[in-house]
DNA sequence: TGTACATCAGTGAACGCGCGTTCACTGATGTAC
DNA sequence: TGTACATCAGTGAACGCGCGTTCACTGATGTAC
């Protein structure tokens, strides 16, 4: 066993996923250079390419903890606290709206990698997806439990990608420069009235 | 009066916006090069700067065309008819759906470039979204009369927002490859909860 | 109308730069005996 | 324990490529006389 070896690559796969997570929040993730990252792990650029097959593979690692991370803080905003399922929704959302505006470009890399190559995505990220879109079946079926499952489903797409939407165009500061207690507002007046029973 | 001059020059600058419309339309805006441009428009790689400052600007002629085709698109689908407002707004949505739809590349061109450089967004591109906006504020406040202009404006960007989500995400194949009629459902579906009188 | 000159669009080879990735070499760690 | 050898992570200069943009030159168009 090449203990220490195993260890110090251990150790600069972790520095590595580290500094390309700093650079990424800080300029995105179509400013991110194998130079500038070795620079910053104290490593030469060869050694990257030893324990990653490409800079896309080290970027994908960034995205799947970026991810987890996202997932986490969703489920804690609303974990342990006994809420009516409409006010769960909301405070769902605005955590989102909070970690997207928190971790703008790390959130936006994770939108922004899969267009590039023409790879297969990930199962983890359809698996964490499929998380996300539980915390809001979940609560739609206690507001709708008449639905039909596809009928909740499909409204559960729905609300995410509007939720989604509304912080995306929210936070584009170069077109609206909207406050975020107003993004905040407006997911609130489309919930209210889309969980709003007839 | 360099009138022969001035002539060829409008007609290269009209066949370069042309040829650069159908390579963003097929490969899209980043597969867009200066060469390639020059092959399909018969010229040199010079002669486009001559007509344009750089590749950017170019793109935005490209864009500000976009931008006036979805918006008549928008506007013609409920022009010279009697519709209710409710059913305004759900024909609008899938007329952008169905725009987005057809033209995806060239439509997500125009969120993307504004990405990319730092320049301010221009105005024309504002006045355009506002344009889009106010369609979307008439049925707004005939339907909720009581409502402040404030409030119908919230609501505006935020209709405009999510409908924007759930086509961008429904849109997005690599991720859900939700069918048309799928995306068209959720649309209305959350249009009409949220426009339901409560 | 004809000739000389000026202008400026058009040309495309060449410049310059950025950057991902490689590869021949070095040196530390581990193994065999 | 000590010595010789093997392995493989680590190095960073160099490769290779793509591509936006430039610029010295050409030639067509327009102007002056």
């Amino acid at each position: 066993m090449a203990s220490k070896a195993e260890e110090r690559r251990n150790a600069l796969r972790a520095t590595l996923i580290e500094k390309a997570e700093a650079r990424i929040a800080s300029d995105g993730l179509d400013q991110l250079r194998a130079r500038d990252l070795a620079k910053d792990a104290g490593c030469s650029v060869g050694a990257i390419y030893n324990v990653f097959g490409d800079l896309n593979e080290l970027a994908m690692a960034v995205n799947a903890r970026t991810f987890q991370r996202l997932g986490s803080t969703v489920t804690a905003s609303f974990a342990g606290k006994t809420i009516p399922p409409r006010d769960r929704l909301v405070i769902m959302s605005h955590a989102y709206l909070h970690f997207a505006e928190e971790h703008t470009l790390l959130w936006r890399a994770l939108f922004d990698l899969k267009m590039s190559s023409d790879m297969a995505v990930p199962q983890w990220y359809l698996a964490e997806l499929q998380a996300v879109f539980a915390h809001i079946a979940g609560p739609l079926a206690e507001i709708f439990p008449d639905w039909q499952p596809e009928k909740i489903g499909l409204m559960t797409r729905a609300l995410f990608s509007a939720v989604h939407g509304i912080v995306l165009l929210g936070l584009e500061k170069r077109i609206s420069a909207v406050p975020l207690d107003q993004i905040e507002s407006m997911i609130a007046l489309v919930l209210a009235n889309v969980t709003s029973s007839k």
